[in-house]
DNA sequence: CCAAAAGTGTTATGCTTACACCCATGT
DNA sequence: ACATGGGTGTAAGCATAACACTTTTGG
């Protein structure tokens, strides 16, 4: 069991973390790094660390992230929840805010020795509050696919369709049909053809149209299912 | 203009901001106070205050909310943005992480002299970056009525359906049908009639039943209204 | 008897899922 | 030819908005 240290008495500090998600090999995994001193020796935690005093939380993330993962690969960051229970780290009083950054499939960041990709449904032990932070993050992901166009930030530039209802069907967790997804997809006009062909699995085929996000950031699509405006008629 | 004194160096401080509110005279409004000193000396703030060592952001808020608002009297509370940019106070570097508080109608209470609740939709300057975390604390609100039972923290405890017409026609900013409402809200269970009646306006008309809301914890009705999991058939 | 408000019945609409069927390519 | 995926057409389901009409009360 480790003890807290008496030279280290609570002091308030902010740190920022980062649950970075990615579908590889058909999955959706979490970048996750191993802690090799206590407390939570040989856990697993989320990549992030201290903020700065000039910086905003933003910003921060970025910077922690582009030791492991390449800033520019991000292609989504979103602010979580800020974590406060003085409990949540044994050795000092520290907030955190999570983050939920998405990297297009496409991406390949080399990461260091200590850091690896898991799936998300089949975590190891991990350190802190970072597993309900990490399932938190993957709630908004699965939320915001459906009434967003937020499916950009986990797919490469130009995809079949095929290709991005693999997409889906990791980060959901449930069978996705390529022919209705891309109806609503293109109903809500967030896709654009591309013109060109491609060919998706290794067999034979029909050749598949290759499709491209219209814009890059997150745009709302659906916001007033429910309860919204009357109709102005004339 | 305001300058920082030489003595108050940057430190980092934690604060926690609440975006209380309440439909009041039909109109959705927010309780807000006068400052009365530099900085946004005469300009209205969200009520708040320094989180302490050994709370939760949510305790601090419920702790200094206490000085306002009866506590018992916030129905729902609910954490929204940490904002972090390093110039949003002027004094000292102060993260503040944002919370939507909601006051149920027939509640009323006593507010200290310098406090005063303001239509959202007619605010007067408001301090600090304190308008745009009031404004988005509004559309959680709109947006949580149309997909959850969010109702019940605007609502007493009964009601005929043409005063929850219109607590949420005050919230949402638009016209609401009582005859559509009730519909909905009945199809997804979030209503029980109470088996009484009563009277709403002055004039005739017949007496209107009236309900009361099932429970009054937060509860999704309506997640996965798109993208949603295959029907499983046998 | 008439005005006012509540409540019911019914239709229309829009979006989505489900599924049958046709299309294009490799072996 | 036939297997393998891609794509289109179409029907069915479902929730909600819209609106006409009935019911119940007060003056």
């Amino acid at each position: 069991m480790y003890t807290v240290p008496d030279s280290q008495a609570k002091t308030a500090v902010h740190a920022v973390l980062a649950a970075v998600l990615q579908v590889r090999d058909g999955r959706l995994q979490a970048l996750l790094w191993q802690r090799g001193r206590d407390p939570y020796a040989g856990a697993w935690a989320l990549p992030g660390g201290v903020l700065e005093e000039d910086e905003t939380l933003e910003e921060s993330v970025l910077r922690h992230l582009a030791d492991k993962v390449d800033v520019r690969e991000v292609a989504h960051l979103e602010q979580l929840e800020t974590r406060s229970d003085p409990e949540r780290n044994p050795v000092r009083r520290e907030l955190a805010t999570a983050f939920l950054g998405l990297v297009p499939s496409d991406a390949d960041p080399a990461v260091p020795e200590d850091t690896r990709w898991h799936p998300v449904d089949d975590l190891p032990g991990l350190a802190y509050d970072h597993e309900p932070i990490l399932l938190a993050a993957r709630e908004r992901l699965r939320g915001k696919l459906g009434y967003t166009n937020l499916g950009f930030a986990l797919a490469p530039e130009t995809f079949t369709m095929a290709e991005l209802r693999d997409l889906y069907t990791a980060a959901l967790g449930h069978a996705v049909s390529a022919t209705n997804l891309q109806r609503v997809l293109l109903r809500r006009e967030l896709l654009q053809p591309t013109g060109t062909l491609r060919r998706y699995g290794r067999g034979g085929g029909r050749p598949a149209a290759v499709y491209r996000f219209g814009t890059r950031e997150l745009e709302i699509t659906d916001q007033f299912a429910v309860l919204r405006p009357p109709t102005i008629t004339r």
